[in-house]
DNA sequence: GTGAAAGCGCTAACAC
DNA sequence: GTGTTAGCGCTTTCAC
C-alpha cells in the first residue's frame, strides 16, 4: 500500500510537505503542491485512518444508538444520516440496546471501549450514567427524536404532542366522537403522542377515557399494534376511530380490523404516525403525520459534525415541522 | 485515557506482558496474568483501536456494499450481520452504490481508501473492476443474496429459480392458470425469479407469454410494484393471479388492484417473495416466498469472519432453504 | 517554505 | 517468562 513516504519519496519532497499538501495547510510552492496532487491522483494514495486516527486523537467515527427493535422509521432515518455522514468522512458505529439494565450496561461499556468523536442516540437510554459519561467525557451527543429537558445535549425532533392533537383534530373534524389511542411502552414519544389526543378531546370538549379507549401495548410494532387493536375490539365499546403512535401500530391495528371482519375506513378509520415508506402503499393508504425524514437525518449529520469540530451552534432543542398526510385510511364515520 | 503502558506501571511489568495477557497468549505466570487483568478491571481499560489497527494492519472493519435504494429486505438483513459482526468486535463500514457507473467508481475509489478486512456485497456492482480489484487486493469478500459463476468469491443465498418455481406451482395448484409476472431490473434475483415462473407455466403445460403477462419495472419498490401493477391492469387482458419478484413489489400491486377497485384475493391473487417484516400484517396478509433472514445474516456474518482470519472454509455456494408462507392474498380464481 | 524528529498506542521479534 | 526495542503511517512542533 502507498504511504506517504512513498509520495514524499517520488516527489522529492519530505513526508511534512506532503501532509501539508493533503491537510491543505498553507505554505507550500504552488508547483509542489501540484507535483505532490498529481502524485497522489496517480497513485491513488489515501491517508491511512489509523493513524491518523492515532496522531489526531480522533477516531472520525460517530456512534449511533439505536433501539434493538430498530423501527422501519429509524431504519429510514438511519439511511439518510448514515448518506450525509459519509460525505464528512466519518464513519458510523452501530450501538444496539434493549430495554433492559445490563444491555445498557454493556452498551455503555462498549461505548467507553470505542472512542467515539460523537454519539447521536436514536433510543432513549433509561440508565443516568449513560448521559453522565457521555457529559464527563465531553462526547457530543445528539438526541435524534426525543428531548431530555434536564440535559444540555442538543436535541431534534418534530412537536409530538402538538402534531398528535392535530391528528385528532383530523379525525374530530370528520365527525369522530369515539375515538381510540393505541400506543407502546418504552419510549417518552408514546406518552407525548398520546398527551396530545388527550388534549385534542379535551379541546373538543370529548371526556378522555383512558381505562376504556386508550391501550399500551410492548412495543410499537405492526404484532404489537394487532395485539393492541383486538384488546380495544374485545372491550366492545363503540370506536368509529383509532389513531396509532405509530404507522406500524396504524398497520397492525389495521389488520386487527381486517380480522375482525371490518373495514377501514367505512366502518372504522385508522391515522398513523411518522409515515413511514408503506404507508402511501397500503390499501387503504394510511393517514397519518409526517415526520421530516430527509431533513431530520441531514440535520442530526450536520449537527453532530458541527459539535464534533467545535464550531458555534446553536443549542436549542430543533423542533422539526410536521405534516398532516391524509390518504384513504381516514373518512367520516358511519351514519 | 488508560493504556496500556499505565496498566504496565500499575502492574509493574512491561507494555509486552499486558500485551500478551490482553491478547491471550501463553507465557505468561498465572499470578501476573490475575493481577494485570484485575487491573484492566478496575481502570476500565479497552486497547486503542486505531494504534491495533496500525501494527496489525487490520482495520477490523468490514464494508458493507449496499444498493442506494437499500430495500427493506436488506435493511432487516443488515440489522441482523451488524449484531453478530458486533460480538466478533467488527464494525461495519457503509458503501452505498446506485446504478450508475460513475456512483460505482466512487465507491470502488472509497473502497480502496479505507482498508476494510472483508466485504459484504447486498449488491450486484457491474463494473468488473470491483471484482478485480478485491482478488488483486486479497481482500475476503462475501456474495450475499446472489452470484457470480465466474468468480472465486463465496456466496450465499436461496435457489431463486427453484423457489419462483414453486411460488408459482402454488398459484397453479389453487387454479390459476393466467398468472402475470412482476419484477424490476437491476438485480440478478429480478431475473431467476422471472425464469423460475416461467419454468412453472412451461411444467404446467401453459404458454409462457412475456410481451403480455410479463412487466419489468425500473426498481423493486412499492412505487415501481403500483405502476408495474398498472401496466398489467391496462393491457386489459384476463389474469387471475400475479407473482411480484419482491414483498415490496407485491405490496405496490396490491395497491394498484385496489385502485382498480378490485379485491385480493376474491378477483387476483398475488404473491410475492422475501417475507419481510409487515408482509404477514398487511391486509389480507401477503403470500410469499420466505428466504431463511436470520441464518442468512448470521452465517453471512461468520463466514465473513471465518474468510477474514483465514480459517479453512468451504468456497461452494451456500444454498439456504426458503419456505412457502401461505398467508390470504392467494385462493382459488373466481368461478 | 521546507525538513528532521518525536510521538500517538500498540504488537512482535529478539534478547535475556 | 519477561523486558527491550523497533516500527506501523501519520501530523506537528521546532529548527533552519
Amino acid at each position: 500500500m502507498v504511504s506517504i513516504k512513498d509520495i514524499a519519496r517520488l516527489a522529492g519532497m519530505s513526508p511534512s510537505t506532503v501532509s501539508r499538501v493533503i491537510n491543505q495547510k498553507k505554505y507550500v510552492k504552488p508547483e509542489i503542491r501540484k507535483i505532490i496532487l498529481d502524485l497522489v491522483e496517480q497513485t491513488g494514495y489515501v491517508p491511512n485512518r489509523a493513524a491518523r486516527s492515532m496522531v489526531l486523537q480522533r477516531s472520525f467515527t460517530v456512534g449511533i444508538i439505536a433501539p434493538d427493535t430498530f423501527n422501519m422509521f429509524q431504519r429510514q432515518l438511519f439511511s439518510v444520516i448514515e448518506h450525509r455522514l459519509e460525505t464528512f468522512g466519518y464513519h458510523t458505529l452501530f450501538f444496539f440496546v434493549k430495554f433492559e439494565p445490563e444491555s445498557e450496561e454493556s452498551c455503555l461499556a462498549r461505548l467507553k471501549a470505542e472512542k467515539v468523536d460523537g454519539v447521536i442516540m436514536l433510543h432513549e437510554v433509561k440508565d443516568h450514567h449513560f448521559y453522565d459519561f457521555l457529559e464527563a467525557a465531553g462526547i457530543p451527543a445528539l438526541l435524534a427524536t426525543f428531548d431530555r429537558k434536564d440535559s444540555n445535549f442538543c436535541s431534534i425532533h418534530v412537536d409530538e404532542e402538538k402534531s398528535a392533537q392535530e391528528a385528532v383534530q383530523h379525525l374530530l373534524s370528520l365527525g369522530h366522537r369515539q375515538i381510540d389511542m393505541l400506543s407502546a411502552e418504552g419510549f417518552t414519544f408514546g406518552l407525548k403522542r398520546t398527551d396530545g389526543y388527550r388534549q385534542a378531546l379535551r379541546n373538543a370538549g370529548i371526556g378522555v377515557d383512558d381505562e376504556k379507549r386508550v391501550v399500551f401495548t410492548p412495543a410499537f410494532t405492526p404484532a404489537s399494534g394487532r395485539l393492541g387493536m383486538k384488546t380495544l375490539l374485545e372491550r366492545n365499546h363503540e370506536l368509529s376511530a383509532v389513531f396509532a403512535a405509530t404507522d406500524e401500530l396504524a398497520i397492525g391495528a389495521m389488520r386487527a380490523i381486517w380480522e375482525a371482519g371490518l373495514r377501514v375506513p367505512q366502518d372504522i378509520s385508522v391515522m398513523g404516525f411518522d409515515d413511514i415508506d408503506i404507508s402511501a402503499y397500503l390499501s387503504p393508504g394510511l393517514t397519518t403525520v409526517r415526520q421530516p425524514l430527509v431533513e431530520l437525518g441531514e440535520s442530526s449529520a450536520n449537527l453532530i459534525h458541527s459539535l464534533i469540530c467545535e464550531e458555534a451552534v446553536d443549542r436549542a432543542p430543533i423542533i422539526l415541522p410536521h405534516t398532516l398526510v391524509i390518504r384513504e385510511s381516514t373518512a367520516e364515520p358511519k351514519k
